[in-house]
RNA sequence: GUCCCCUUCGUCUAGUGGCCCAGGACGUCGCCCUCUCACGGCGAAAACAGGGGUUCGAGUCCCCUAGGGGACGCCA
């Protein structure tokens, strides 16, 4: 089945840092937006500013977006690569009489914007050189191309989260297309790269709100069919006030180092913004096959690291174990330095679905994997230092001997063994599971018990609760 | 300064004129479950920014005020 106006989508990040979390949304609603309507999403790295795109920026861009799974359905188009073709465009411009020379100096620039600002008026560029003849322009100073923009009427943006948005066009001046040099701004570029590339939907945050009337100056110069507009609000730190790095301006890869999971981060941040009645958990295909943009809301809205945080412990207990194995090890290497293999794996692989559905990031459940690969004697925390008190070690001692005769090392088999114990001293049964907890794990937390105790196996166990029910006060 | 946008519990939001003395989720608090911690279950407190209209009836429509955000570059 063929469709004859396939969707197209980009997401169009300027490379000059990393990919933060306003951006990752950004590409993740023009993304769901694509594959919801079958069609495509592509990238463009908007890295005409020479200064200040890297190529560090770029890389952490497509490795961000790799992270988030949000791959795009072509290779990047690099803008700067297509400079010629901008250029070409503001000839045209400039041909059909719709774009003019400007000679003006930077400093009449600003002096410009002044006079406007103490009059009242809006800081704008006045058209100085837009009717001016070009003979009189100065000697020796490269001009720069400005559009001859509408200075009557009005511009309207239609716009699909917001809705008709009406700009005066005394407010929007004729801004510059090509610098002196002869290389095509942003506004520019955006412009004829979205045209060339067929874009049908552009999906961005309304910081470009005001661009995108300057912009449909452009198409209607150029006589153009427009795409649709769709402007995302901002997504503000948690105290209301524009993210920033103090908040969650931060790059998705730090978002990964923090122990959160793509598929946890993704539903985040479609709520964030968007909704569907009262649906909170959403796996990726329900999203692809609910996502519209009437669902995007008008309000701009926090950042709130509780909830990511709660849906991210929710997809840790409903991700199986054996896909979390990889990333567990990972984090404890990078945060321990410690190299997880050998028996230490076996312990870990058999710990996890106890250790998982108890944490709400990897970081956290790396931490509560510790005492898998502690070296005895195990240092007790505050707590189980206290807990161990002299009935508590001869409790432990009782048990020894108890789990040496032990011959099948199985959580089933444990529970019965300790049961009985606690049964045969008359005590509940948590009043002999902590100070096994706190000889085996050095900590009054842990998974359960038994499951501590297979996991360690019975050598190990018994050691630890050796070195502990050893120790006489 | 000029222009634009936004405004429901602390936070994310449902709500498109009567179904709302406003629902869900996170967070908070209490109880239950329980070998600890989580999970889970039950329950509680918690909001339509303010003021005018329109209407038989407004969280929902209009206006004003206030607050917040954004844009005003030879940056993107």
């Amino acid at each position: 089945m063929s469709n004859p106006h396939p969707v197209i989508t980009r997401f169009a990040p300027s490379p000059t840092g990393f990919l933060h979390i306003g951006g990752a949304r950004t590409a993740l609603f023009n993304w769901l937006f694509a594959r919801h309507h079958g069609g495509s999403f592509l990238l463009r790295i908007e890295d005409t500013d020479r200064e200040r795109s890297t190529q560090a920026a770029i890389d952490a861009i497509l490795e961000g977006m790799a992270w988030l799974g949000l791959n795009p359905d072509a290779p990047p188009v690099f803008q700067f690569a297509r400079r010629e073709r901008h250029a070409e465009i503001a000839m045209r411009l400039l041909a059909k009489g719709q774009a003019y020379y400007c000679y003006c100096t930077p400093e009449e620039l600003e002096a410009m914007r002044e006079t406007a600002r103490a009059q009242g008026q809006p800081p704008v560029y006045n058209g100085l050189w837009r009717d001016r003849d070009p003979a009189e322009a100065p000697h020796g100073a490269p001009p720069v191309v400005r559009l001859k923009s509408p200075q009557t009427g009005s511009t309207m943006v239609a716009d699909q989260v917001l809705g008709e948005i009406t700009f005066n066009n005394a407010q929007l001046d004729d801004f510059v297309l090509l610098r002196s040099d002869g290389t095509p701004t942003y506004m520019l570029s955006v412009v004829v790269d979205d045209f060339d590339m067929a874009i049908t939907h552009v999906i961005r945050g309304d910081d470009h709100l005001t661009n995108t009337a300057r912009q449909l100056q452009i198409y209607q110069a150029m006589d153009w069919r427009t795409p649709v507009f769709a402007h995302l609000p901002m997504i503000l730190g948690p105290d209301g006030a524009k993210l920033s790095k103090r908040h969650g301006a931060l790059g998705v890869e730090a978002y990964r180092d923090m122990g959160y999971l793509p598929a946890a981060l993704r539903n985040y941040l479609l709520r964030l913004g968007w909704a569907h009645g009262d649906d909170e958990v959403i796996s990726t295909e329900q999203a692809i096959t609910w996502f519209d943009l009437a669902g995007v809301g008008k309000s701009p809205s926090r950042f709130d690291f509780a909830k990511l945080e709660n849906l991210n412990g929710i997809y840790l207990r409903d991700t199986p174990a054996a896909a979390l194995m990889q990333d567990v090890i990972d984090v404890i290497a990078r945060l321990d330095g410690h190299v997880v293999d050998g028996p230490g794996r076996e312990r870990l692989e058999i710990a996890l679905p106890g250790l998982a559905p108890r944490a709400t990031n990897l970081v956290e459940l790396a931490g509560n994997a510790r005492f898998l690969f502690a070296k005895r004697p195990l240092t007790m925390d505050e707590k189980a230092a206290k807990l161990l008190n002299p009935q508590a070690r001869e409790m432990l001692r009782s048990l020894l001997e108890l789990f040496s005769e032990t011959a099948a090392w199985s959580v089933d088999k444990l529970e019965a063994v300790v049961r009985a114990a606690a049964e045969a001293h008359g005590v509940k049964l948590g009043q002999v599971a902590q100070p096994l907890r706190a000889a085996l794990t050095g900590s009054t937390i842990s998974p359960g018990i038994f499951d501590v105790l297979f996991a360690l196996g019975k050598e190990e166990s018994i050691a630890r609760i050796k070195d502990q029910a050893a120790i006489e006060v």
